[in-house]
DNA sequence: ATTGTGACTGGTT
DNA sequence: TAACCAGCCACAA
């Protein structure tokens, strides 16, 4: 298994309505430090349909998109769908942040 | 084997 | 706040 399959394994665990940040997901899929490698395993995915990539956002609380691109506004509108609140366009991480148990973890990933 | 790259991060100005 | 910047790293070419 590839280190980008494990991140989006990773990505794939995120509940509806959490957000995680970059260096988070690397962190959890075994790869501290390689956060930027994160966002190009998101991009890479095979299949897009069945990645929540919206959910995984800046460790400032804030989207990583151009604030005025097309993937931007997607992003921000599937996370108020969600139930994600942002303020000025940063969401509060105190709240939303994905805090995964060690059951989840262990039962999910092969690694 | 080497190099360029980016939806990052955290510290410093 | 906001801009800069060096450090980091798997992947593709």
């Amino acid at each position: 298994m590839t280190s980008n399959e494990r991140i989006q394994l990773v990505t794939r665990l995120i509940p509806a309505g959490c957000v995680a940040s970059y260096g988070q997901i690397a962190d959890l899929a075994g790869l501290p430090n390689a956060a930027r490698q994160v966002s190009k395993a998101l991009k890479a995915d095979k299949d897009p349909e069945t990645l929540p990539w919206h959910r995984v956002i800046n460790a400032q609380g804030r989207i990583s998109f151009p604030k005025d691109s097309a993937p931007y506004r997607l992003q921000m509108e599937r996370l108020r769908v969600e139930g994600v609140i942002i303020n000025n366009g940063k969401v509060d991480l105190r709240q939303f942040r994905w805090q995964p148990d060690m059951a989840t973890l262990t039962l999910s990933i092969p690694f």
